[in-house]
DNA sequence: TGTATAAATACGACCGGTCGTTTTTAAATT
DNA sequence: AATTTAAAAACGACCGGTCGTATTTATACA
């Protein structure tokens, strides 16, 4: 096998390793020992792949978010379905996720916002490019579905996409503790359900 | 100095110094010997008073919410304001201790409740303790405004106060890596300025 | 009340282990 | 043969926690 190509492979498995362990036992919890045996690969090819755990961090934040706009994304393109469904549908769909892992880790862009958000730079910025990403997606969906005319016109699209993530990133921090997917389902019957509706 | 005063006197600056470096740095970002040097106290005097890392971060929640839980009853007390208005200066409040702190930190709950809140069994406790709390206090002060008839009645109390502090940790979140007050400002706005109201 | 004894607490050096990172050596590619 | 990349080994700092001992406080006896 060349080696440029065992590299992308090497990389996409610590990725994915990253995403999983720092989503389960946050930032400065999980250490590269960890990941690294988790996927065997030698600590000296992480620091020729990444360069530093911080960048790693970074790294995989994006990769964390990437499938989750990419299925909002597709949600939002079904032509048969409504806006505002498909939005209802997805979170419908994050929920089943959560449950069947038993309401751990949650999110991890909110995890590190709250570990690391305000203390790493470079995580920082990654932070906000992929919350940005995420919150302009489910913006756009809104707008669509004000148009539809299922969902009210008095509220911007942006504020009630930024009330949205916030009120979700809460209600994941409260499953995680109460061990429950009550919060987060009270949080989308609330805003999806009642307070956004035309 | 009687020795039980100064167990005392040192149990409290502990916790008095855990809550700004466990807020600031997180629970596994914060080395014991930090906050021992900062506080000049052993570390042998650390494990009898507490007997571990993991029972002190757990005192450490119920010690930063107890003054918040005070502070706010103190508000919904005072008899000239009505309860609506109780509430929205003390998140006013709030918005500006946070902006002193140059949006740092943000809310000891949130950020360990992401990191820690599904792998400590002690500290999840805690939390759920500490935000179960602070969660009946600001139903009361809600409920005590629609009987004011400042608030809309058609949604219950608790709903709203669990929509209120979800949303409200979600945009602590945003705070911390957009170095701004708008996320908390907007949060604030948009339910209890419009949302919540009769 | 003064004194010996027992119990509790204070203390800081120290434990094995892990942390993230750097340096050095080996292998592969050009 | 020259250059780049992989991987192993080494690095000191630091981690949470424990240890035996020293000091203080409480109890019992005289």
């Amino acid at each position: 096998m060349p080696k440029s190509i065992k590299k992308e492979i090497n990389r996409e498995n610590l990725l994915n390793q990253g995403v999983t362990m720092l989503m389960g036992q946050g930032y400065h919890g999980t250490g590269l020992q960890e990941i690294l045996d988790a996927v065997n690969i030698p600590k000296g090819s992480f620091y020729n792949y990444f360069g530093s755990k911080e960048n790693f961090g970074a790294e995989v934040i994006q990769h964390y978010i990437d499938p989750f706009i990419t299925q909002l994304a597709a949600h939002l393109q079904q032509s048969e379905t409504d806006a505002l469904s498909a939005i209802q549908l997805y979170f419908t769909e994050l929920i089943a996720e959560l449950e069947k892992n038993q309401f751990k880790g949650g999110c991890l862009l909110g995890n590190l916002m709250g570990e690391i958000g305000d203390t790493s730079e470079v995580c920082q910025k990654s932070l906000q490019s992929a919350v940005n990403r995420y919150r302009k997606l489910l913006q756009s969906g809104l707008a669509k579905a004000q148009q539809q005319g299922t969902v009210r016109l008095d509220k911007s699209a942006e504020d009630m996409a930024d009330l949205l993530l916030n009120s979700w990133q809460g209600a994941l921090l409260r499953m995680k503790i109460e061990k429950s997917s009550a919060p987060v389902k009270q949080c989308c019957n609330q805003l999806l359900g009642e307070f956004f509706r035309a």
